[in-house]
RNA sequence: GCCUAGAUACUU
């Protein structure tokens, strides 16, 4: 089962999702019984084909055997399909089963419906359930902050997005490469190149690596700008390594 | 048990 769970995470990764499930077949075909890492995976192939109703049908699946049953993955990964499918509604209604049924959500469960509102550009909800999850004892971690900081960002709202990037580091977090690169892509959308350079060099006294997206990002923002010397700079910058 | 779920750019 391991070798087949790793080729089935190879298929997914890679959107080879129909693969995915024929593989699953000849696996019952071959007498091989899956187990609860190839049936989240599973779920999560019928969530990328959209099929997130076929998903959440093998999750009731799951349920009805007692033993075995689905785990906090599971569901965190049905509630991530109806959350890209913005279907807010559905997505909570999973957790309340969820939570019925014993499986406390994690701060997974949460970024993804947080993630669902900033979707839909509801940040201020998107927020208040950043701060409530620490209620039911899930602290939210670098990712459910950069989501949310995402939003504010592609709102224009550069000051609250800074707000939260303090709160976050306030909170021992420390930010990695994608919240400069969320930060520095509020930036460049503005037109504010002189910070982003200031934010670019920040990071890297903080001895963050920049990426390929936070390039790409800072690129983007001088060519916009028309500051084509800064652009090709940063161009042989990236290619050198 | 790094066999499974959530965040960022460009392009489309």
């Amino acid at each position: 089962v391991h070798s087949c769970n790793t080729l089935l995470g190879v298929l997914l990764k890679s959107n080879h999702v129909q693969l995915c499930w024929k593989f699953y077949q000849q696996m019952s075909r071959n007498g091989i019984s899956p187990n609860i890492y190839t049936k989240n995976m599973i779920i999560h192939a019928l969530c990328k084909a959209g099929n997130v109703e076929e998903a959440e049908r093998v999750l009731l699946e799951m349920e009805e055997k007692g033993w075995e049953g689905p785990d906090v993955v599971s569901y965190t990964t049905v509630v991530d399909g109806y959350c890209r499918k913005g279907e807010v509604e559905k997505a909570f209604e999973i957790v309340e089963k969820m939570k019925k049924k014993q499986i406390e959500p994690n701060v997974v469960t949460y970024s993804a419906l947080i993630g669902a509102l900033c979707k839909q550009r509801n940040v201020l909800e998107a927020e208040k359930l950043l701060k409530e999850m620490r209620k039911s004892g899930v602290d939210a971690d670098k990712v459910a902050y950069a989501t949310v900081i995402d939003a504010f960002c592609k709102l224009g709202k550069l000051a609250e997005a800074g707000r939260l990037a303090d709160e976050m580091v306030q909170k021992g977090l420390i930010p990695n490469v994608v919240v400069y690169n969320t930060l520095l892509h509020g930036l460049c959308r503005k037109g504010k190149m002189k910070k982003a350079g200031e934010l670019f060099q920040e990071m890297q006294r903080r001895k963050l690596v920049p990426d390929m997206i936070t390039y790409t990002t800072v690129i983007d923002g001088y060519c916009k700008e028309g500051n084509m010397h800064e652009a090709f700079r940063l161009h042989n910058e990236m290619v050198e390594k």
